[in-house]
DNA sequence: ACAATAGTGTCTCTTAGACAATATCGA
DNA sequence: TCGATATTGTCTAAGAGACACTATTGT
């Protein structure tokens, strides 16, 4: 007996109202019908190549996102998760910029603060802790943020995603520096954010070789 | 049809003749009987109570080790790995010292150098690769070579083994600060490294309280 | 005493952060 | 012109690496 119900969960997470915040689904069947849950679902081996895909069909069915962002988070497995017994699911995390969730996320997606959500079915607060965790781990050394973002925005913007995600204010001259050592921005010449009563801001954006869900310049600081 | 033929595979690595290597043992069923592969095996839902104890028991009962350091390295999973269909395992990767290879470790267990093994079954290849991918980065900024080490070693046993895991030179009075500050070393009093024809060598090992499989210092360089 | 490596003090250079000057917008 | 924020230059402080000196062993 070594098969095994396996399911993937996806934590789609952006940033708004100043915090990270998942997106949550009313499950429809049981067990907890009707109780806010991560979006997840069978792996259908028919039907997807890895579970990866699996990730990807499930997040882009049941909550309208195709995320230019998506990397296994870790398998969360065992006796005690679910209440119909030993079960296996390989979750994944998603950032989208809040931008995408306004205009591709479907009605039944609903957005509750990452820190702070308790009493979700399963094991589903320690899945969205463990993202959190990772991503603000991620975001202390790499330019995972910029997912976070749309597909163009000025330097302040992107230091004020770090900041909310890092929980502290960062010097803007060394901020530009880290970025900058990244190599991975390009200005959109000629594109100024306007508007404010003051100096207009350079917008920015990937650039190409950077746009897919490439690997991410991991450890940035130490890439010389 | 969600019930998938899952498993769980370790790379069990260890530091011999100056490099990485890692555990292979010869497959007794088909596929590939008789060829080298990971120590790896199905989950047993009955016995055990979540992936990482399946990993546990696996590598006790076909290697002999009881590591004290395990950790989840990630899912593979797809259509493609294995001859039989769509499979998915869970891998989990050991840091052992070679002498508890040497003293605990199965005959029919051996060593292969983990940069340059080639051709093995399924995706063992790329999942070693993985591993040493995850070890190497680690290292960099991590305390997690202290468990390649036995129960006691000197600070200049462990540079050798930073500088092998990192394939550089590290400078000694910095090595010894960023050891300092991780704050998980004690020396073993009055005990020396004596042998050489010059000054011994304090002898440390872990402090208590690192002891078993804890969690490491995470980005240590920034914990101040 | 000498060779060899362990352990430590200190200097320098690199890098991150503070400060501040300049630039450019809307009102 | 003024207020506000963007952008850039530069000084300073903290941290990493280079160098060198002292310590302790076996021969």
């Amino acid at each position: 007996m070594s098969d095994i119900v396996s399911t993937v969960d996806v934590i789609l997470l952006t940033l708004k109202d100043g915090g990270l915040q998942a997106a949550l689904l009313r499950r429809d069947h049981e067990p907890y019908a009707g109780v806010l849950a991560l979006p997840g679902g069978y792996i259908h081996p028919e039907e997807d190549a890895d579970a990866e895909a699996a990730a990807e069909r499930v997040l882009r069915d049941k909550t309208g996102i195709v995320s230019p962002y998506l990397e296994q988070l870790a398998t969360f497995s065992g006796r005690g998760r679910d209440p119909r017994g030993w079960s296996l699911s390989v979750c994944y995390y998603a950032l989208v910029p809040p931008a995408l969730i306004e205009s591709a996320g479907r009605a039944e997606m609903s957005l509750h603060p990452a820190d702070t959500v308790r009493g979700l079915p399963f094991d589903h607060t320690r899945i969205i802790a463990a993202a959190v965790e990772r991503v603000r781990n991620k975001s202390s050394y790499s330019s995972l943020p910029v997912y976070l973002c749309g597909e163009t925005f000025t330097l302040p913007q992107l230091q004020a995603v770090y900041e909310t995600l890092l929980g502290e204010p960062l010097n803007k001259v060394s901020f530009r520096r880290k970025i900058a050592e990244f190599g991975i921005l390009e200005p959109v010449k000629g594109a100024l954010a306007t508007g404010g009563a003051h100096r207009p801001a350079q917008i920015y954006r990937l650039k190409q070789r950077f746009r897919k869900n490439l690997s991410l310049t991991d450890r940035g600081l130490n890439t010389g």
